[in-house]
DNA sequence: AGCTTAGCGA
DNA sequence: ACGTCGCTAAGCTA
């Protein structure tokens, strides 16, 4: 290993508070709430650093806490420094993470300052013949300033390099002797006190005449003058003073200054930190930093990949035998086509490449029948869509033990890259090159191009299977990935493959009328202002509502004040003014209009809309819908229902049957808090709601009045949720006393549950994640966050996570049993939708008594709970009708 | 292209 | 600061 030459050691704290104070707190928040300041200020001053300094090796020095030998020794010592910001507290370690991103040591010392780490590595850097350059707001590393050490000091506007020129120039002495100095004069930030009446000048003159401190502390009685009698007064001062801020430079310490490295960035790692806090340029910067300095970048990995050629395809799978292989497949899915168009397959010895535009009939069956064996353990990365492509074509695939995506979404759920780049970034520390579509591959004539970018994927893919299958073995979230994730993606692949009948003629037709409720209200909003405005442009409407109509001032948002249907509202009660009523018609058609026309947009070409379910995106273990999102479709307002008359049965069948859980959530609030008032209520088989008002007020449940219900009501949806007093306040539109007298008597009444969520909390912060039914996990770092607003979000979470995900844990489990069912029963009946708590069915002919009995079992029958999962169903030809 | 505001669902 | 989890569309800014 080459011995660095130059080395840049920095005083982690001192950088960090500089930045601190130099950054505007106000600019740098992000919106989840976290302080950046300190964090950008630091990566921006250290990346200067590199850049301007060009060191072979950095390390960084922090504090280990604010005691240290030194208030041992002096209990004054730095004692009147204020409280460290809390601001800035929270951003301490995300600098760790950063440092840790780019490679770059740091180490802390017990009982040590940094600048006893940066003195004992600067020893050793000496010995070593190297250069040293110390970036340190402190002065007490003057003192180990020499011709090969230097100090990055910050000035008012520049950093300033403290050679032993401009130490002996600034303060008129060596810098070997500006400890002794500083001893004399006192050093008001570390609360250390000098001789009163000696200042830098007086100091200097003493330690030039009486050569040093000593000999000038031996001949004290010959000092003359009033400073030399306040010298006598305070010798003992001086010698604390020197003894304390003497650096120790001999320490034992984890890493030697050999060792330290110019630091080698992981972007993977560097990018999921700027994510996280949304910073944006810095990424260029230290790609740009460290790509001048020629640090070893990529650990690319060049794979052989052999092209399968036509008739070989046999021969070459039967030589991997029945070995784990990984399977990237290449082709093109969306929108309600799915086509594969070449796989390539990577065994532990070799990576094949097969082109299915290009196989012998002897191939294709020999590769069908390799792809459906279930004794072959294959691995595959987001395996939905691929697999809707080999249905297509009639094949299918068995033997999946792991999807490489799903694997990292359990094992981190809240993780948002989980593409394969990332992941072999991560877990196998390689880096892929993302398939760059404009760059025009060289000509070969025998190799095609998609064989080495799909044959490398595929080996990562096999490789990231071992990695990935520890982490969740640690995490004991295999078996949720393998007996349900990994067969639920069949049911779902099978579900957006059938898609769902729309009737276009009842589409087009909506978007008219909805399209006339827009020209209307626009006309009618134009009108009462006298003008034209872009009533979708919040920035126009502030300057109509606010400036010109002079409307009071709403809620605040980031650019002004917000525009939203509930201040609105609020504004037409107070004011009255026609174009508020306008305007609110207006946003509502448009919307509707606008969510039709995306959905005739989206009809496939067999009439069919075919949603894609994103299977690792919500961190709570639902599932997502997108492109178009069918969770979505209006259902609570009467016109907005109108949109479900479009979702209609297929020709061939005779109706769609819809079948939702009824309170599932309160139902495992019930379960796990194990509430047995909160169970009977349940069992009682009265209106929930009013049951539970009734014991909430004490009162029978024949005496509640609507007005207890629907408070109540609300009170059990928002506990789920962590719902504070204020917001229950907001929502019914009480105050917020109330609100809190409503919640406590609530808790008094089920006091189980409130020990239940105080507990649920307790646990997540001591085990660092919350866990659902299935023992699927969210891990919720911030719940030790000193940044309030940030930890109190994550307890919501904590709150949340286990209750939301384990209703996705059961309806996943009964869309299993229900797919099984389905087939083993053979009917042609199909589950067509999931929105959360709900399935939509197309019924097949004559099926409709059995498909309901059936479907109300599994989903009952799908956990065993201390309380009856309570399903209600409806059948009818529309969306709209089937509903209940 | 990416952010902000708004609004729909569970 | 003040209830969780999502997706989409539009306007606006860079």
């Amino acid at each position: 290993m080459n011995q660095p030459d130059r080395v840049l050691l920095v005083d982690g704290y001192s950088l960090a508070f500089r930045a601190f104070y130099g950054y505007p707190l106000e600019s740098f928040t992000t919106s989840t709430g976290q302080y950046t300041n300190a964090i950008y200020g630091f990566a921006t001053l250290l990346l200067g650093t590199i850049r301007a300094e060009q060191p072979t090796a950095i390390g960084v020095a922090f504090d280990k806490s604010r005691t240290s030998f030194r208030t041992e020794k002096y209990s004054d010592y730095k004692a009147n420094r204020g409280a460290t910001p809390p601001e800035f507290v929270g951003q301490v370690e995300l600098i760790k993470e950063f440092l840790d991103a780019l490679g770059i040591t740091h180490i802390e010392v017990d009982n040590y300052e940094a600048d006893d780490i940066i003195a004992t590595w600067s020893q050793q850097a000496q010995s070593k013949d190297m250069e040293v350059l110390i970036t340190s707001g402190d002065r007490d590393t003057f003192q180990l300033i020499t011709d090969t050490v230097t100090v990055l000091y910050p000035g008012r506007n520049e950093t300033i390099k403290m050679t032993p020129q401009a130490v002996e120039e600034k303060y008129g002495v060596p810098p070997q002797r500006y400890p002794e100095l500083a001893a004399l004069v006192g050093e008001t930030s570390d609360n250390l006190p000098g001789v009163p009446g000696v200042g830098p000048k007086t100091a200097a003159k003493w330690l030039g005449e009486y050569d040093g401190l000593e000999n000038l502390i031996r001949r004290a009685d010959q000092v003359p003058g009033k400073a030399g009698e306040s010298l006598r007064q305070h010798t003992d001062a001086v010698e604390r003073n020197r003894r304390l801020n003497a650096l120790v430079r001999d320490l034992d310490l984890p890493v030697s200054v050999g060792e330290l490295t110019g630091g080698q960035p992981d972007m993977g790692a560097v990018n999921q930190l700027f994510d996280l806090l949304q910073f944006r340029a810095l990424r260029k910067r230290v790609s740009e930093v460290f790509e001048v300095r020629e640090v070893a970048p990529a650990r690319e990995v060049t794979t052989q990949v052999s092209t399968i050629a036509p008739g070989e395809v046999e021969a070459w799978l039967a030589q991997q035998g029945n070995s784990q292989a990984g399977i990237e497949f290449q082709g093109q899915w969306g929108t309600g086509t799915w086509v594969v168009e070449s796989l390539a397959i990577a065994t532990s010895d070799s990576v094949g490449w097969i082109d299915l535009a290009a196989i012998t009939p002897e191939d294709e069956r020999a590769l069908v029948s390799w792809l459906a064996n279930p004794e072959i353990p294959t691995v595959v990365h987001e395996v939905k869509a691929p697999l809707i492509g080999l249905w297509e074509r009639g094949w299918d695939l068995h033997g999946v033990v792991c999807d490489t995506q799903i694997a990292a979404y359990l094992a981190n759920p809240d993780r948002r890259s989980l593409d394969l780049v990332s992941l072999a970034d991560r877990y196998l520390n390689r880096t892929l090159v993302a398939a760059v579509a404009d760059e025009q591959p060289a000509f070969n004539f025998f190799d095609d191009p998609a064989a080495t970018t799909v044959g490398t994927n595929a080996r990562t893919i096999a490789d990231l299977a071992a990695p990935l299958g520890e982490e969740l073995a640690a995490k004991e979230c295999a078996e949720l990935l393998v007996d349900v994730e990994i067969p639920l993606t069949r049911v779902l692949a099978a579900m957006e493959k059938t898609g769902v009948g729309v009737d276009t003629t009842t589409l087009t037709s909506l978007r008219e009328q909805f399209n006339d409720r827009v020209v209307e209200a626009q006309r009618l909003a134009y009108e009462s202002i006298g003008q034209e405005i872009n009533l979708s442009s919040p920035k126009q409407l502030q300057v109509v509502l606010f400036d010109e109509l002079k409307m009071p001032k709403t809620r605040k948002t980031k650019s002004g004040y917000t525009t939203d249907a509930e201040a609105l509202d609020h504004l037409l009660a107070t004011t009255g003014h026609p174009f508020l009523e306008h305007l609110l018609a207006h946003r509502d058609s448009i919307k509707l209009r606008q969510s039709v026309e995306g959905l005739i947009k989206a009809t496939a070409a067999d009439g069919r809309i075919h949603t894609t379910y994103l299977q690792t995106v919500a961190a709570t273990g639902r599932l997502s819908s997108q492109d178009p999102n069918l969770q979505n479709i209006p259902a609570r307002s009467a016109t907005g229902t109108r949109i479900r008359e479009g979702f209609i049965a297929a020709d061939g069948f005779e109706a769609l049957l819809t079948a939702d859980y009824s309170q599932i959530e309160m139902r495992i609030m019930a379960h796990v808090s194990g509430d047995e008032q909160l169970v009977e209520a349940f069992n009682s088989g009265q209106d929930f709601h009013t049951v539970m008002a009734g014991h909430v007020f004490g009162l029978e449940t024949s005496e509640v009045t609507s007005e207890q219900r629907s408070r109540v009501k609300a009170v059990n949806y928002g506990l789920a949720y962590g719902l504070s007093a204020f917001g229950l306040s907001n929502q019914l539109k009480i105050s917020v006393a109330e609100a809190s007298r409503l919640m406590e008597d609530f808790f008094d009444k089920f006091g189980r549950v409130r020990d239940y969520l105080q507990s649920e909390v307790q646990l997540a912060r001591q085990r660092g994640y919350t866990e659902t039914i299935l023992g699927r996990r969210r891990y919720l770092p911030d719940l030790d966050s000193t940044n309030r607003t940030m930890r109190e979000m994550a307890e919501r979470m904590a709150l949340n996570a286990p209750i939301q995900g384990t209703a996705a844990d059961i309806i996943k489990l009964a869309m299993l049993k229900l797919d099984a069912r389905l087939k083993a029963t053979g009917l042609a009946s199909r589950m067509l939708l999931q929105v959360h708590d709900e399935l939509i069915f197309e019924v097949a002919p004559g099926e409709q008594e059995s498909l309901e009995e059936i479907v109300r079992a599994e989903m009952g029958n799908a956990v065993q709970l201390s309380v009856p999962l309570d399903v209600s169903i409806g059948v009818g030809p529309t969306w709209a009708q089937a509903a209940h």
